[in-house]
DNA sequence: TTCAATAGTATTGTATACAATTTAATTGCC
DNA sequence: GGCAATTAAATTGTATACAATACTATTGAA
């Protein structure tokens, strides 16, 4: 094999994402210690207050998350009191995911408390919308390489 | 309450992160399938490919993990035939993980596989590190907000 | 209409993550 | 030297993730 560049950790988007993304999971995890919500829980609870009900699938979509995922999560919303999981009547397939009372007078007061935290860490709306724009930008391009130009490239080691 | 701003599912960045963080890991998955790994199996076998043998804790350190995760991990990496794992002489509260001769072996194919996948990505050097510099900062931020400045807004509900 | 194909959810199995606890080894302080 | 405090890994328990499969309800084509 002829001369290859190292792979070096440091240099990799990827670990910066990665290690980013947990960051961001342990500081919304701390901001809504006071909700018992993690941060999966606490996404899926905002998109259910922009758009309640939602089937599990709906909410697969806006969260990218299947239901092997999804499901034991809002069994545990479920059992914690903010959402119901309806069967709906008009196609028996479906679970309609309601948010309870309790959920819906809740909502400001977590939507403060994100507000607050989000304060502390001290970024500008600007710095947050080209950070969006770029990450934006990398997701559609890994979303075009498909499966297939990977598998392809199996071969030629 | 007064008036509350709304949180918006598409205009978080922390979304915005996780779910590049998740797309990433798919893609990472895909392209390391002729070898069996998984991406945070890649991750530590880069940062031993760059300094073995590292302790756990060392490659803890490298890799922002505990050993709650890297313990399960690295015997997975064992049993593949990756990696020893072997407690040190002089501290015999260390384990020293090691390379095998097949990982040495198989470093430069998989630095090659992840060039190849990478250039299908199609990202120019400058907007890669554009992102990762900002993303640094991002992190930098979330770092410095302790877990008690969060705690201390406990009570404000 | 009937039944094969499809769609929506749940389940199973594997692999992270991480807090909290446990266990064993080492260090520091007397 | 002796022992409390500390350190390093491993373990336990809970919660994601996701591929693959199973199960049930619906749809669609003959």
């Amino acid at each position: 094999m002829a001369k290859v560049p190292p792979v070096l950790l440091d240099e990799q988007l990827c670990f910066s994402i990665y290690s980013a993304s947990k960051k961001f999971n342990h500081f919304y995890q701390s901001a809504l210690a006071p909700f018992g919500l993690t941060y999966p829980q606490y996404i899926a609870l905002l998109a259910l207050w922009e758009d309640a009900p939602l089937t599990v699938h709906q909410l697969g979509d806006r969260l990218e998350l299947d239901s092997g995922t999804l499901t034991p999560l809002l069994k545990r919303l479920e059992k914690q009191g903010w959402v119901t999981r309806v069967r709906s009547r008009t196609d028996e397939r479906q679970v309609l995911i309601h948010l309870t009372s309790m959920a819906t007078a809740k909502r400001d007061e977590v939507y403060q408390r994100i507000g607050q935290c989000q304060t502390m860490l001290g970024m500008s709306d600007h710095e947050i919308q080209t950070l969006m724009t770029d990450l934006i930008t990398v997701k559609n391009q890994l979303d075009h390489v498909s499966d297939n130009q990977l598998i392809d490239k199996q071969t030629t080691h």
